[in-house]
DNA sequence: TCCAAGAAACCGACCTGTTGGTTTGTTTCT
DNA sequence: AGAAACAAACCAACAGGTCGGTTTCTTGGA
């Protein structure tokens, strides 16, 4: 019965434990809700761990926050990656992002972009992340769009439909209009709104956005 | 000196200068961060009165949300009427409602939607007013596409790029893409798709939604 | 190889401040 | 006088954070 576990192993375990809990928490209970002694308890660890791997509550949500974008980038990558290659339109594109932003995930991370905007140090480590997930979203959603090959106009198509989900999901938070219709409609549209970019893209577009990321 | 108010006027006053307070507080602090005393001492109220008018925090911001939820009713109505109607394009509407989305009143409304994802009451307050600013909404963007008959129809168009520019704004928010740039693509894309939209209205949507709101 | 000493993980009691809500009393209008 | 609006003291609950002490692993010298 002795399990002689390695120091890294017993850290690793704990912190893992303690950010499931913090994410969960969030999901059920929002970042108000989520405090360090019922992230403890429901991750099977004493308070006194907790503090001691992170000392205070930003700490502990900076943490998972991390974990959490980290996680929603996986999420999408392997829901994209099972995509048969032949059903890869934008349309699979955009109801695979509906059901990622329906799920719990994105509630935990709504919760924490809402709680960073009136906390700063929360807010530049969302800020930090997020450019990484969105550098994820936007070379899975180009796969799908084999099509566009400048760079800016595919950033830009992404935008707008990772917008509008985004927006949709929000919605259905609020009890507005019919989300579900939102993304039938968008869906329905995307195809053809592309080539519609296309055709602008050219004109009137210039002023703003010269600089642009490049591999 | 003496000024003799009327009981109904000073519960007028108090009463007001607690909701605006209290929607003060949440642009700035965030809906944990609304504590009662700081809101009546934002009103320049006791904390006596304060319970007495809204004995729970509930009351409190529930009273507020109501209020919340009038004032920008009023606000899109202000803003879309003063329009010249010679300016009556999509493009021109979504800019308003952008701006309006980009204001303080908009956050607090966030701060709310996402307080009552996980507080029943709230959620239901919110759910409850919701479909009247829903209402003002597109009774309003309706007015700026008077080209669209279908009541069907341009209460889709309404809803995704009310989705849109709600999704832009949290994008703002957590600071992801470009949140600017896929508000003036819309702009763009306004007109054409709302074209898009009429030649596939007849086909393909059926199923859902045969049931709707009739003037 | 063994074992002492150090480091890291862990534990739970404790402290301080704040929260929402209650209660008791005072002022202002009716 | 009676009712309301208002004021402030008060309370229990709970938040995040600190702290002394225990257990578990790691390490390096005999």
């Amino acid at each position: 019965m002795s399990e002689r576990r390695t120091q890294e192993d017993r850290t690793a375990a704990t912190q893992q434990a303690l950010l499931k809990a913090t994410i969960d928490c969030l999901v059920e209970y929002g970042y108000a809700g989520t405090t360090t002694r019922l992230v403890a308890d429901r991750a099977g660890v004493s308070r006194g761990a907790q503090t001691h791997h992170y000392p205070t509550k930003r700490d502990l949500v900076g943490a998972a926050i991390d974990q959490l974008f980290a996680d929603q980038a996986s999420e999408f990558t392997e829901a994209f990656k099972q995509v048969p290659q032949s059903e890869r339109t934008f349309g699979r594109a955009i109801d695979a992002l509906w059901e990622i932003v329906s799920g719990p995930a994105y509630a935990a991370t709504l919760e924490v972009i809402v709680a960073g905007r009136t906390d700063d140090e929360l807010r530049a480590v969302i800020h930090g992340v997020a450019a990484g997930l969105e550098r994820t979203v936007v070379d899975l959603l180009r796969w799908f769009a084999p099509d566009i090959d400048d760079p800016v106009t595919a950033q830009r198509v992404v935008d707008v439909i990772f917008t509008l989900v985004q927006g949709a999901a929000v919605s259905r938070y609020g009890g507005f209009g019919d989300p579900e219709a939102v993304i039938g409609l968008t869906r329905l549209l995307a195809e053809p709104a592309v080539a519609a970019i296309h055709a602008t893209n050219a004109m009137a577009l210039g002023p703003n956005r010269s600089q642009e990321d490049h591999p």
